[in-house]
RNA sequence: GCUGAGGUAGCGAAGCCCGGUUCAACGCGCCAGACUUGAGAUCUGGUGGGUCGCAAGGCCCUCGGGAGUUCGAAUCUCCCCCUCAGCGCCA
C-alpha cells in the first residue's frame, strides 16, 4: 500500500498516476481517502483531548485520597467521560478501517517507463533473444505426445482430482526436475539463497502479499483451518520479514524459493487444452529480493537477465515485454513478462513475470529496514519467476520435439538426468 | 489430542499475589552529543506507533488479542490466540 502521508502531502502526485492507468473509480477513492483521513485526525486530536482530562483527573484523584481530601467532584466529572471517548474512540476507529482499506485498494505508483495501455495487446517489446525455427512437420499438441508417451496421465488425475492435475511419470519427472535443478543451480550461482518455504499460509499473511480480491479466485482454502496453499513461493518468502525490522547491513537479500504452486483459476482455454500449459499445480523456482530503495531498480534488471538467462541456457527464443497500465496489476510499479515462442501456436506467451513492488509490499507487510533505536525506511520487494516448469516443459516439447515423436533435451539439462540426449525414444 | 509453564519495548529481564510515587524499573544493543589526534573507555540524553507544531516542544496510544469491573488495569475477572516443555499419535 502507498503511505498515507505521500496521499495526505500530494494527492495530485497519487492522482495523475491513476489517471495514467484509466482508473476513474479509484480516483473517486482516493477522494474518500483523503476526507477519511482528515477526518480521523480531527476525531482522534479530540477524543485524546478528553483522555488528557480523564489522566489529569485520575492523577488528582490519588493525590486526593492520599492527602485524605475529598474527591467526589472529581469523581463527578470523570463519570462522563467514558462515554463520550467510547462514542469518539469507536468513531475514530471506523475511519480507521476505512482509510486502511482504502490504501489496500489503491494501486502502487507506476514508474515513468510503464507504457500507457488498455490490456495486454499494449504491452510494449523490448528485447528478443532467437529466432524461431520452422520444425518441417506438423507438431503434435503435447499432451498427446506424452500420453502416446507413457509420460503424462491426465485421465486418471482427473478422476482423482479433476481437471488441471496430471501424474507426471518417467523421463518427464526427470525432465522436469533437471528444470528446477537447472534453474536453482543458476540461481546458487548468482548469489542467491536458496529457500523451500511453508506450502500453506494464514490469512493475515496473505493479505500483506498479495491482492484481497485475489482470494476468492485463485487461492486454495484448507477446510476449517486458517490456512491457503500457496499460488508461488514469492508469498511465504514475502512474507517471512513481516512485523519484523531488517538490519539494514543484511541487505540486500536474495533468495531463490523452491516450491509446488497451487492455484484454483486456471483460466480460458486456448491451443491444448490438455496439457501442462495451465495447472491448478505445477513447479517453480522463484526469485525474491528485499533491498534498499535507491537499489530496487538495478535489482529489476538484474532478476530479468537471470530469467533472460536461463531461456538462453535452454536455446529457446524469447522477448521481454514491458507491460502496460492496463496489464500490470496492483502491486508492481513496473513489470517485464518474458514471453517464450511455443512454436505449435505460433506465438510468444508468458513464461516469467518480473515486478518490482517497490516499498508498496513491505508496506503491507509492515517490514522496515534500518538499525534498531535509529532511522528506518521500508525497503523494496521485487520478485521474478526463474522457472515455472508447466511452462518451461511445453516450451521444451515444442522447441525440441522430433518428427519421430521423441523429444530430444536441451544440452544444459543433460548432466541433471544423467546424460539422457533424448527422452520417448523407447516407445516410438 | 492431554498436562504443565509461559507471552512485558530490538533483545534480555523486573513488576502481577496486595490496582494509584512505575505517565513499564534495570541491563545489553543501537543512535546523538560531550571528552579524545582517532578508536576504545567514560559521561549525558535518546531508543515503538500516532497526531499537532516552522521549530522548541506538547498530547494520546502501546505490557499476546478482545470484553468486563473501577474514578483509575501490565496488575483483578471472563473468553480467545500463540509459543515452549513433557506425554500420546505419526512419515
Amino acid at each position: 500500500m502507498l503511505d498515507i502521508r505521500l496521499i495526505r502531502e500530494t494527492p495530485d502526485k497519487v492522482r495523475k498516476d491513476l489517471q495514467k492507468r484509466g482508473a476513474v473509480e479509484k480516483e473517486r477513492l482516493l477522494d474518500d481517502v483523503v476526507r477519511w483521513d482528515k477526518e480521523w485526525r480531527a476525531t482522534t486530536a479530540e477524543a485524546d483531548g478528553l483522555k488528557k482530562r480523564r489522566n489529569e483527573i485520575t492523577r488528582a484523584f490519588a493525590e486526593a485520597k492520599k492527602a485524605k481530601k475529598d474527591a467526589t467532584a472529581l469523581q463527578k466529572e470523570a463519570a462522563e467521560l467514558p462515554r463520550k471517548i467510547e462514542a469518539l474512540d469507536a468513531k475514530a476507529s471506523d475511519l480507521e478501517g476505512k482509510v486502511r482499506n482504502g490504501l489496500l485498494r489503491l494501486p502502487n505508483l507506476l514508474h515513468e517507463s510503464v507504457p500507457v495501455g488498455k490490456d495486454d495487446t499494449e504491452n510494449v517489446e523490448v528485447a528478443t533473444w532467437g529466432t524461431p525455427k520452422e520444425p518441417g512437420f506438423e507438431l503434435k499438441p503435447h499432451g498427446e505426445l506424452l500420453e502416446a508417451l507413457g509420460l503424462a496421465d491426465f485421465e486418471r488425475a482427473r478422476k482423482i482430482a479433476g481437471a488441471g492435475f496430471v501424474y507426471m511419470m518417467g523421463d518427464l519427472v526427470r525432465l522436469d526436475q533437471a528444470l528446477l535443478a537447472f534453474a536453482l543451480d543458476h540461481m546458487v550461482k548468482a548469489g542467491f539463497t536458496p529457500v523451500f518455504p511453508p506450502y500453506m499460509m494464514h490469512r493475515d499473511a496473505y493479505e500483506g502479499v498479495t491482492d484481497l480480491g485475489d482470494f476468492e479466485t485463485v487461492m486454495y482454502k484448507v477446510d476449517g483451518e486458517d490456512l491457503f496453499l500457496i499460488a508461488t513461493s514469492e508469498h511465504p518468502i514475502g512474507a517471512m520479514y513481516k512485523d519484523e525490522i531488517i538490519d539494514e547491513a543484511q541487505l540486500p537479500l536474495a533468495f531463490a524459493g523452491i516450491s509446488a504452486c497451487f492455484r484454483r483459476e486456471i483460466g480460458g482455454h486456448g491451443v491444448d487444452t490438455k496439457g501442462l500449459f495451465r495447472m491448478h499445480q505445477f513447479n517453480k523456482i522463484e526469485q525474491f529480493v528485499f533491498c534498499r530503495p535507491e537499489d530496487s531498480w538495478t535489482w529489476h534488471e538484474k532478476l530479468r537477465e537471470n530469467g533472460e538467462a536461463i531461456y538462453r541456457a535452454l536455446e529457446i527464443p524469447y522477448r521481454v515485454v514491458n507491460v502496460c497500465t492496463g496489464d500490470i496489476g496492483t502491486v508492481a510499479a513496473k513489470k517485464y513478462d518474458i514471453e517464450a515462442w511455443y512454436p505449435r501456436q505460433g506465438k510468444y506467451r508468458e513464461v516469467i513475470s518480473c515486478s518490482n513492488c517497490t516499498d508498496y509490499q513491505a508496506r503491507r507487510l509492515n517490514i522496515r529496514a534500518g538499525k534498531v533505536g535509529g532511522d528506518k525506511f521500508v525497503p523494496h520487494t521485487l520478485n521474478s519467476t526463474a522457472m515455472a516448469t508447466s511452462r518451461g516443459l511445453v516450451a521444451i516439447l515444442e522447441n525440441y520435439q522430433n518428427e519421430d515423436g521423441t523429444v530430444t533435451v536441451p544440452k544444459v539439462l543433460r548432466p541433471f538426468m544423467g546424460d539422457q540426449e533424448t527422452i520417448g525414444a523407447a516407445k516410438k
